[in-house]
DNA sequence: TACCGTTGTAAGCAGCTGCTTACATCCGGG
DNA sequence: CCCGGATGTAAGCAGCTGCTTACAACGGTA
């Protein structure tokens, strides 16, 4: 009802929604790249091609723009994945996006970001508890949670070797072969656990 | 030869080696607590009890205190280690430390200021290769330098959900307990090795 | 047409960063 | 004693940070 009434291909020449959504991608990207704290909000509105001054007025401050970066992005593609899919999922995503454009590069927001107690960790934090939750009910043994833990740190330490130390032969291996390493492995963590509570 | 020749307890007024070492351990322990970016040589020298211009001039600059951090503490430790005991080693070393004062803290250096691309990350690497390598020979599959990066990957995954992001129950397991899950599972990653190329 | 809230802009603020400079002070060897 | 390098200090620099303010331009509505 309040939309675009005049120009042919709904481009406006003042237009909030397009603006506010441009800052939110190129805030994605960024914090992706570089790391919350790396990332400057002068980069981050030069990227959008807007003006500074307009992230502050849509979201606040900094922090609140990760707050919503992290809620479009990591939190509707963790509600959108089953939970016995959701390991190799994000490990695959973990090995394959580090491209500008993929929707979901909150595991790597994360990872880039976790180096002190700033600002980002309480944000992200919530979102690591959802995955170890469903994590852990994978496992039925009674240290499932410990378990999920250890498996979101193989698939977290994955990420930073691969997207941010650029290890080699890790970051040029074929996702199929790591990813099939990897859940081969963990799957004798899984098993072991029920042999262990029954 | 050089030496004091004066004060009972050694202790001099000015002593330039006593205030290197003491920037030294204050800059160690202050990387692993704040990340390499997050530590500032106002910081540093406070903590060490010495003026910051000193700073720059026994190291010359930042990322030199750094490099002089990793060599004295990470390699010394690399070097102490046989390879064989190298993982576990560095396992428990990552699960207990994490106080101040602990020589070795090196690898919570690596995994608290590895957030971007900045100058920290060419001085770190190295020692994250040394790593890889003597991992690699353990296992004597042709694709042993991968799964050493995944053992890395996972001792490092652990260290920063234990001492970064603290999460629970990881933060508070037994150190034992996290050994044993852990290297019972790698030993499947070194037994399926050995079946592929044997 | 006249108006007024919405959208966009330029400039600047205080605080922090790594680093440098100019200057006190110590102290051992001549 | 006394000189000169070694050691320690205070102040300041330019550049960056997140954020704010004052203002211009648009465009739907009355």
């Amino acid at each position: 009802m309040a939309e675009a009434s005049e120009s042919p291909a709904g481009e406006r020449r003042r237009d909030a929604a397009a603006t506010r959504r441009r800052l939110l991608d190129a805030a994605r990207d960024l914090f992706a790249e570089r790391g919350y704290e790396g990332a400057t909000v002068r980069e981050i509105a030069e990227r959008a091609g807007a003006n500074q001054a307009l992230l502050f007025r849509y979201f606040g401050s900094k922090q609140g723009l990760l707050t919503e970066v992290v809620a479009q992005g990591g939190l509707e593609q963790f509600r959108a994945t089953p939970p016995e899919e959701l390991f190799e999922t994000a490990l695959r995503s973990m090995l394959t996006s580090s491209a500008a454009g993929t929707a979901d590069r909150s595991l790597e927001v994360y990872l880039r970001s976790i180096g002190r107690g700033d600002d980002a960790t309480g944000t992200l934090r919530e979102l690591g508890e959802r995955y170890q939750r469903a994590l852990a009910e994978l496992s039925g043994a009674k240290d499932g949670a410990l378990r999920a833990d250890l498996a979101m740190a193989w698939l977290l330490g994955i990420g930073l070797m691969r997207t941010v130390v650029a290890r080699e032969p890790l970051a040029s291996a074929d996702p199929d072969t790591v990813c099939r390493l990897v859940v081969d492995t963990l799957d004798h963590l899984w098993s072991d656990a029920e042999r262990e509570a029954p």
